[in-house]
DNA sequence: ACGCAAACTTGCGTGCGCGCATTTTTCTTG
DNA sequence: CAAGAAAAATGCGCGCACGCAAGTTTGCGT
């Protein structure tokens, strides 16, 4: 039984300083992140222009790294799986866009409108060429669950913003709201891709691997027919509104 | 450029005939079935039994498929990773208690009330050897990773009993409390792990990659001080309580 | 009992993710 | 600006996930 020789690490490497938080001030980006930078959005855009040339499933990272002018070693410096840089050319850094949004909102609002407002806001800037990759990422199985996957990011910023607003409640509060947050925004975008690419075959088990009930013929086709993305996400959001107003001291206005 | 081969799969083909959707009636379970159930408990048994004896890293699938007596290929027909066996030996089929656990409890309680319980119930039943398995899992990113992931899992049999007892509410709702309370069950066991594995080096970076602000010493440290498993749960789940309220069509009580 | 279809297993081959060690590039400091 | 430190790119190698196309086993109808 020979070993393993590695355990598994963080993914994208040096991505992010972490010690810079998103410096609110730039003072000179420097050369240095200038290049990173670079470097990720030539890879982003080889990634999904290939894509699109010749479909996603006849891309390989080596591909994408040499229309980048890197090393394939130096893609997964960049990006932990192949969907990824596909991925992120379409959502970019919606993330924290969508938390600066949240942030923007007057205060005297709802916490749960201003976040449902600020994620349809983000998620419904379709620019043409956004549409047309949403299209490919519908068609295939990883993608799709990559790009599900990458709704995720938006915890950590909204974590942020959330336990800024409910400083008396515990931090603890905004992180498990901003994981509902995540969770309903992905379940939103599941209908959303399941009505826009249901022209495949395997429309029935669902993305998440659910076996269980609930599966292709169940109860609940009647409700929300599946219809444009802002109302899924309002639809999705909906339930969540009480725990945000419970946080914020609200007694049901 | 040559073109990949594959483009995914769901994972564990033949794990769950999805047609049979947990039997009420178990008429005879049928040689094939046994058979089945016999070598996915074999592959856990094996693979935990060796990451104990050797260490979580000196184990490849190999490994633990001779030791389990079958093919490597055929332990990724039951696993999509690695980890995943050795998390299942620990986890085995939580999720279905838990849905049990919830719709046991008599129909006049809080929905949020039962569901807190029923969590804290299934997970609190450490039996002797889960504990010394899970400091097993605690001491590497993968493990715990996967471990985390795996807790994803109660959302499909959660979302069954939730749509249950708010039928008149859309079946949205019920998947997105479902999957809010993973989120949490998440959250709080991340908490947890982070306490127990206290002796790692890289504890500063969250495990989901979070490099935002909330890092290692930000607020909130003094808000539930990392203590039982019990209290974490608790503490995670009550933000969404008012959700549950709400939906149960409750007006504070 | 026989044979057939479906379920499952297995070997093979490919691409992928990443640890590790080395080289190249960029940032500092005197 | 030169030298050293830090960060990043690269090459290499290993193990892993899985499609595919055989084999093998199990269940069923006649």
């Amino acid at each position: 039984m020979r070993a393993r020789k590695f355990a598994y690490a963080q993914v994208c490497v040096y991505a992010y300083p972490c010690g810079t938080l998103t410096p609110v001030t730039t003072p000179p980006p420097g050369l240095r992140e200038r290049k990173k930078r670079a470097t990720r959005e030539a890879l982003r855009e080889a990634a999904l222009r290939l894509a699109v040339e010749h479909g996603p499933d006849q891309v390989r990272v080596e591909d994408i790294a040499e229309a980048a002018g890197v090393s394939p070693r130096t893609y997964n410096n960049y990006f932990a799986s192949r969907e990824q840089a596909i991925v992120a050319a379409v959502t970019a850094d919606r993330e924290t866009r969508i938390a600066a949004a949240v942030a923007a909102r007057p205060a005297g609002v709802r916490l749960a409108d201003a976040v449902t407002e600020a994620v349809i806001e983000q998620y419904t800037n379709a620019g043409e060429r956004e549409r047309e990759a949403l299209l490919l990422i519908a068609t295939g199985t990883a993608l799709r669950e990559a790009f599900l996957d990458a709704a995720t990011g938006i915890e950590p910023p909204l974590t942020a913003v959330f336990a800024e607003r409910l400083a008396d409640t515990g931090a603890q509060t905004a992180r498990v709201l901003a994981a509902s947050v995540a969770a309903a925004v992905r379940i939103a975008l599941e209908g959303w891709l399941r009505s826009a690419g249901a022209s495949g075959a395997d429309e029935a088990a669902g993305a998440t691997g659910a076996c269980g009930p609930e599966g292709g013929s169940g109860a609940g086709g009647l409700v929300v027919p599946s219809g444009s993305l802002p109302g899924l996400l309002r639809a999705a959001m909906a339930p969540l509104a009480p725990a945000f107003d419970a946080a914020e001291g609200r007694g049901r206005p």
